[in-house]
This record gives C-alpha cells, structure tokens and sequence, in this order.
DNA sequence: GCGCTGACTGGCA
DNA sequence: GTGCCAGCCAGCG
C-alpha cells in the first residue's frame, strides 16, 4: 500500500465498468481491509467533492441496497444514474444483482 | 484521551 | 426476506 486507503477506493470505483455495481465489502476486501467497509463508505462521502467526480451510484451496500442514495444532490439522482447504465432498480435495491454484481477481486 | 456516529458486513433467529 | 447484535476503523466534539 504505498497509496492512500481513499485513493484506492476512488480508483477502484472508477474501475467499475458502466452497467454494474459493486459493494462496499467487495471492495475493501480487495483493498485488504475486509473489516473497512465503513471506511468506504466513509471514502465515497469525499466523492461527492472529489475531482475529477466518483461514480459512487455504482456502490452499494452486500445486498444490492441504495444505502448512500440519500447523501446523493438531489437524492434520486443515484437511481436516475442507475437506470440511465441500464441497472434496474427498485424501491432502493439493485435488481438481478448478481447480474451486475462486479467482483474487483475477480475482475482485476 | 474518551465516547459517539456512520454511504457496512456477516451470522443467527 | 426481515430484524437484531457485535465487530471494525476513521473522523469529530
């Protein structure tokens, strides 16, 4: 680890191919720290004001759910992004999440 | 230095 | 699928 443990998330999240999504604990793992998630998710709350701009609506929480959607401007635009890569979502949980589930650990 | 909070997770009921 | 609990680590008052 000579990078910052944000730096990496942020690479990482920009990583993620359009179309799918990945979570919290997904890529902490790959980070080698597992038990880190929250720090993630503490991570993604910087994206909003990071630049260049993090696509944090691809990362959701183990079960597909919109957990940070609310820390979104304005909210719903987590979803409208979403939908707009061709995700399906619904009442705040990713549909066919195993579909576009994206592995960081397998991918890379 | 201490305790609480948080964009989480995995296990169990 | 849903709910509760304990573990984790960084930031903030």
């Amino acid at each position: 680890m000579d990078q910052n443990f944000y730096e990496q998330v942020f690479e990482l999240v920009r990583l993620i191919p359009k179309g799918r999504v990945t979570s919290y604990g997904a890529i902490a793992k790959s980070l080698g720290a597992g038990r880190a998630s929250r720090m993630v998710g503490y991570a993604m709350r910087n994206a909003a004001l990071a630049h260049p701009p993090i696509p944090a609506h691809r990362v959701v929480n183990s079960s597909g759910l919109l957990t940070g959607k609310f820390h979104f401007n304005p909210p719903e635009l987590m979803v409208e992004l979403l939908e707009a890569e061709g995700i399906v979502v619904k009442e705040d949980k990713v549909q066919q999440f195993k579909k576009v589930f994206w592995d960081p650990m397998i991918e890379l």
